[in-house]
DNA sequence: CTCAGGCTGACTGCATGTTGTCAATCGACC
DNA sequence: GGTCGATTGACAACATGCAGTCAGCCTGAG
């Protein structure tokens, strides 16, 4: 039991996240840098990019599921990089709209073609349905471990 | 094609795997630290537990796929809080050997004891197949990534 | 045996992420 | 309108991880 075969499963798979986490950020942070950016400055452009009139730093952080303060963090740098600025937000005085420049238009959309090659030579003989089986099991997970 | 099933799969996948990573090391961090450890700490027990005679810190670092420096400042602190001590190497006079010292076995076990219910509760109503369907992808991509 | 290249430990600098605290703002309820 | 809890920005402390450098050890080809 200690060692049963779901158990070791889970074990191995969690091992597996670590690692690909690991690959992750370092494939990302080997495709930004040819524009000058990081792995976690590209998530939260990505993120930025999604929305239509910008969005506050908590924001991010949700969409994320990261604290508000290492986005903050973030969001300064590249705002003093010109990639993000700061907006009036009519809806709360504090808490201000980031929103990308022309300039980090630019860098997202380079990224875009560095990354779509990327993802393509990854997956290629990968059936839709793995990739779709995988990401409901890890969705899974994470609701479970969201909820308490 | 920009916008392919499968390359929303993918990155649906991708980010997954970012925020499961930072949920399970929180659930990692709740659940040491009752013992006084951390997640990456209790990886690193992990793996020199299911060693015999001991390992050295690069061989920790290749088994876990990452940098020996972040493998080394962990067990020098846990040298100093008893929990491994170093061994002479008889294959290595400067690579020492790590090995778990009677508390750090007491740690592991006691991580153990933790860690069971929590794996079982989260997979619970999961079938074996899906979990191992999921690591297969994983392992997939972990090759294909690790390779060049 | 010799030595060139790889492996290792030690140290440094940097990026990322979490948690905690405090004051200011927001929002909902009375 | 007033109040209280939640949200937010700012700042700090800390843990983790990577890359780079340098000197010492190890191994294998010659």
């Amino acid at each position: 039991m200690a060692h049963s075969p779901k158990r070791k499963l889970f074990l191995d798979l969690v091992r597996a996240v670590f690692r690909i986490n690991g690959l992750l950020l370092a494939d990302g942070d080997r495709m930004a840098e040819g524009v000058g950016l990081t792995s976690a400055r590209w998530k939260v452009i990505g993120i930025i990019a999604l929305s239509n009139s910008g969005m506050t730093v908590p924001g991010i952080a949700r969409a994320l599921g990261q604290s508000r303060q290492a986005v903050q963090r973030i969001t300064d740098v590249m705002e003093v990089d010109g990639l993000v600025s700061y907006a009036n937000n009519p809806r709360h005085k504090r808490s201000v709209l980031v929103q990308l420049t022309d300039q980090g238009q630019q860098v997202y959309h380079a990224l875009r073609t560095v990354q779509d090659p990327w993802a393509i030579g990854l997956t290629d003989d990968v059936p839709v349905e793995e990739l779709a089986g995988a990401l409901r099991l890890l969705q899974r997970l994470i609701f479970r471990m969201e909820k308490p």
